[in-house]
RNA sequence: GUCCCCAUAGUCUAGCGGUCAGGACGCGGCCCUUUCAAGGCUGAGACACGAGUUCGAUUCUCGUUGGGGGCACCA
């Protein structure tokens, strides 16, 4: 990026037709941290213009995902900026202008041909031998006077650009890609304005870069093909054209491009199933990027510093949840337990906590972390996994569990957990997990039982299953005549006693 | 149909003429262990194919095959 002495200016520009999803997101990461790493500028632009599938609910639904991902943006909605506004149906007169000054330079041509004749132009060609190949420029040859008159007479018309018949390959440098070359005779007279005079897609992107001072354009690999004709346009405007940075695309699991039925696709689902947004970021960066081939737990901090378009591959990446699973467990690992508390409060209220007592207990609930922190992978999981210790006295015990470890056992399961009563039932050991669980290990060898034939009937009477957290550790943390009542209920539910 | 792009294990990737082809997820084994995890050690697993260029190709060129994207008065 020497060749510019210029400062970067970046953007991300989604369309507010859906929620932001997972490619999107990375495009945004990307120029995110491309501008950080620079020293840039981070712009986001909401690109509205279709009037029929844009929502101002997806705007925010954009706008607070982009906030959950940490993705600040230095110019765009909310925060305002110089080369604003940053909406595109707010920038309508900018493209009037830019079409007047095509207009004046000759670049440009109004158009006649009705959406019905081009459609079956098109039909009709693709159909035949050679198939469709772009407008066949009929209005083209028309005479500017006689076009001119029936303009003025109020004849439905689009502008169409005027494509340089000399004009040779058209070639830039992407920064991703390298060279690319497309040949210019396969451009057509694309059509600029409208009938209604709103812009077309590549006509208000150009000169919405163009007046936004845009250097690089980091964009997905789907445009790819529409870049030579936005070279055009910037060439028919006389403009300088900035840098093409093209990413891959992001695939599904079956190597088809990622949608609805691969299942979660968008940063709000992610969300809501409980990643965190650190992992998340730090997932999508490496899915077409490296920092040096090795290293994977790549800090935000350091994304933002190391972050280079050289290391962005060109090869389709596909979509692996299992690695972003692991991943995320990674970064809840490396939480504060307070963080964590924080982080977790809305499924800990799924697993029966009660928002006040998050609030009132705070200590309490740091110190589930140590418990949960490398058992989890996801915070949906916490319901299933910590709603035992929410039950009070009560007990809900998981059928498998029971099989396996009391009735398969039978007496062996009973006597333990007739053995293990009174201890926990014992006023005068205090309520902490080392006693408690010395004297349990102690009371296995009193009885000559294997370790295990004592604490899991113990863990499946208090916490319902055979797979919990450490059982006295989380026995410490709730209260003795509940444990003791869970124990007697299951006594008597599977034992009879 | 046409134009453009891509090609290292199941997946994400390192590599930029000479490497035991490296790392990570996942998978197998062992250790640890009251369950499950986490952690440590360890094992299996890849250069799509065919021609060139070269003393030597994963790497450069061409072709084949496979995959992706564009070709709208959508963005």
């Amino acid at each position: 990026m020497s060749e510019t002495a210029q400062p970067v200016r970046v953007r991300f520009a989604p369309s507010p037709t859906g929620k932001l999803h997972i490619g999107g997101a990375r495009t945004a990461i990307y120029n995110w941290a491309f501008a950080r790493s620079q020293g840039g500028t981070f712009i986001l632009r909401i690109e509205d213009t279709d009037p029929e599938r844009s929502t101002e609910e997806n705007t925010q639904v954009i706008l607070r995902a982009m906030k959950w991902l940490g993705l600040d943006w230095d110019e765009g909605p909310e925060v305002g900026g110089t080369a604003g506004p940053y909406f595109q149906t707010q920038r309508m007169e900018t493209y009037a202008d830019a079409l007047e000054k095509l207009k004046a330079s000759g670049n440009v041509y109004p158009c006649f041909c009705t959406k019905e004749t081009l459609d079956a132009k098109r039909a009709e060609a693709e159909a035949s031998e050679g198939g469709y190949s772009g407008y066949d420029r009929t209005c083209r040859a028309i005479d500017p006077q006689e076009a001119q008159r029936r303009i003025e007479a109020g004849e439905p018309h689009v502008w169409r650009l005027k494509v340089p018949e000399d004009h040779g390959p058209i070639a830039f440098e992407d920064a991703v890609y390298g060279a690319v070359s497309f040949p210019a005779d396969v451009m057509d007279d694309m059509i600029v304005v409208r009938t209604d005079g709103s812009p077309t897609y590549n006509f208000a992107v150009v000169c919405d870069d163009a007046n936004m001072g845009i250097t690089h354009v980091i964009r997905g690999d789907d445009h790819l093909s529409n870049t030579p004709r936005q070279i055009l346009i910037y060439e028919a405007l006389g403009l300088p054209v900035p840098t093409f940075a093209h990413l891959s695309m992001i695939l599904g699991s079956d190597g088809k491009k990622l949608s609805k039925r691969h299942g979660a696709t968008s940063v709000e689902e992610y969300a809501e199933r409980g990643y965190l947004p650190d992992a998340l970021v730090n997932f999508l960066a490496l899915l077409g990027w490296s920092l040096d081939g090795e290293t994977t737990i790549i800090p935000r901090s350091v994304l933002s510093a190391q972050f280079s378009l050289d290391r962005v591959t060109k090869k389709d990446a596909v979509f692996d949840e299992t690695k972003l699973d692991w991943m995320n467990g990674c970064y809840i690992r490396e939480m504060q337990p307070t963080q964590w508390v924080d982080a977790a409060r809305p499924w800990l209220v799924k697993a029966g906590a009660a928002e006040s007592d998050i609030d009132e207990r705070p200590a309490w609930y740091a110190a589930l972390y140590p418990l949960i922190a490398e058992r989890m992978v996801r915070f949906d999981e916490i319901p299933a996994k910590l709603s035992y210790l929410f039950w009070g006295p009560r007990t809900h015990l998981d059928e498998k569990s029971v099989n396996k470890v009391l009735l398969k056992e039978g007496a062996r399961a009973q006597e333990a957990l007739m053995a293990a009563r009174p201890i926990i039932a014992d006023a005068s050991i205090p309520w902490e997990c080392d006693p408690l669980q010395e004297r349990v290990r102690s009371l296995c060898d009193s009885l000559d039982m294997k370790a295990k034939f004592v604490f899991q009937p113990i863990r499946v009477a208090v916490c319902g299953n055979m797979v919990s957290p450490p059982l006295f550790e989380s026995i410490e943390l709730m209260e003795r005549d509940d444990v003791v009542a869970r124990i007697d209920a299951t006594l008597e539910e599977i034992f009879g006693v």
